[in-house]
DNA sequence: TAAGCACCTGTGCAACTCCACAGGATGTGC
DNA sequence: GCACATCCTGTGGAGTTGCACAGGTGCTTA
């Protein structure tokens, strides 16, 4: 058991990718025979999608984030209250429960998801989120493994989300400053190493405007060569 | 509890120098009351200096490197030969011991190092290190938290592990090649938004040759611009 | 001794960057 | 309506990069 663990640290830390990160905790959850995991982060600003990364069914996991299941979710709602572990089943909060919040469970129940264990996150900087283990019934081995790993797994969950954090690449803010959208852009397919001429074919304008943005993001970001803006991007990019 | 281990997984995973790192562990070894904790890195070629990111005394830990005595310290030789977790002391192996590893034990012991704990890791890649939290005496207190939180220690160990052996990349390594130290320096000022010609004023060296040691760069980097180039630097040097 | 590596330097030239000038359109907030 | 931000496009020219050719020295290792 101490193997897997010492697989998910050296995996998670050097994950450079949402896929890696999902393999490495698969892997865990496989070892301890817990199905299928799903950690959910809920975003800042309310009406904006999660960041998920799961072994749910796809089929239900799209479902989820098309329609803002996490809005209607009694599981994220405890979650959100309160970061001590605690097990749902179809019966979860019965009696505070919305029609919307039971109609959830039950079409969650037809992808199989109908008890699990979760592991609310709460960290220092304010964001929640939440690890999920969940099965289509309840089982011995599944209960057993959660009481046994306790312990492991709420650390596991810390430092999952202290790495998973780091995928949401969204905003352009680069060395303090925000750059628009056709900037950022510029910039990206520069420091891929394509010239103004090329960048131009690529989004569908001219050499020129091509050139005129990338103009635009180094003197936003105070510097005089595209070398340096560049360097700046790539900060950026590793600090989230 | 869990904030403690919360706060941990943050504090490693965004540490980028051994000062933080070893802050971030100094503070869940506080928490635990478990006294100090030095962590160990073995040199994966023999004779060569361990890495060491400790709460010892300093005293000790600077003659310890100094005297190169891991090479001659029971706790090593067990952590080496097995992962498994284990307590020592002033008595610990004693039949075993050679005169030198008990002068060790003795020495180490005039700085209040004299009993402690020690959690071995071996890596994937073959790598060994140790985790051990030590005290000048045994205490209830220290005993009841080894044992409390003996399998979050060992996870703790694990991710300590993956993220310190970061610290000790071996400088000029940019995108998984070394680089000669002329090349490292001119992409460093190329980065920086120098050309050719002004780097060559910078180092004394002619426009051309600088260009030269760029060229070098880039065709060991398998990148074909500068700003390619730029950005694995970048990103190296984020990652130590 | 020969080979490999790192450092040094010269030439030429097409493509590209950086900086400067100029013009336009659209959408949003006050 | 006006100001601002973003997006779009044209011109010119000096300086720089990327790629190619060529030469050399000194040190280390098998």
């Amino acid at each position: 058991m101490d193997r897997v663990f010492q697989r998910f640290a050296e995996q998670l830390t050097e994950s450079t990718h949402r896929d890696a990160a999902q393999q490495s905790m698969a892997e865990v959850a496989a070892a301890l025979k817990l199905s299928c995991f799903a950690y959910l982060a809920l975003a800042r600003r309310p009406g904006s999608a999660p960041n998920l990364i799961s072994t749910y069914p796809p089929s239900w996991t799209a479902i989820y984030l098309q329609r803002g299941y996490e809005s209607v979710d009694p599981v994220v709602r405890r979650a959100m209250r309160h970061p001590k572990p605690f097990r749902w089943g179809l019966g979860f909060e019965a009696r505070s429960r919305s029609e919307a919040e039971r109609a959830l469970f039950e079409e969650a129940a037809k992808f199989g998801i109908r008890c699990g264990f979760t592991f609310p996150i709460h960290d220092d900087k304010g964001a929640i989120a939440a690890l999920s283990f969940a099965s289509d019934e309840r089982r011995s081995a599944f209960e057993r493994s959660l009481v046994e790993h306790a312990q492991s797994l709420r650390l596991i969950a810390a430092f999952f989300h202290a790495h998973a954090k780091r995928f949401w690449t969204i905003d352009r803010m680069v060395g303090g400053v925000m750059l628009s959208p056709r900037e950022y852009q510029c910039l990206e397919w520069s420091a891929c190493g394509k010239s103004a001429g090329e960048i131009g074919i690529i989004l569908g304008i001219k050499e020129r405007t091509a050139g005129y943005h990338l103009d635009n993001a180094r003197a936003k970001l105070g510097v005089s060569s595209l070398r340096q803006a560049i360097v700046l991007l790539t900060e950026s990019k590793s600090r989230k």
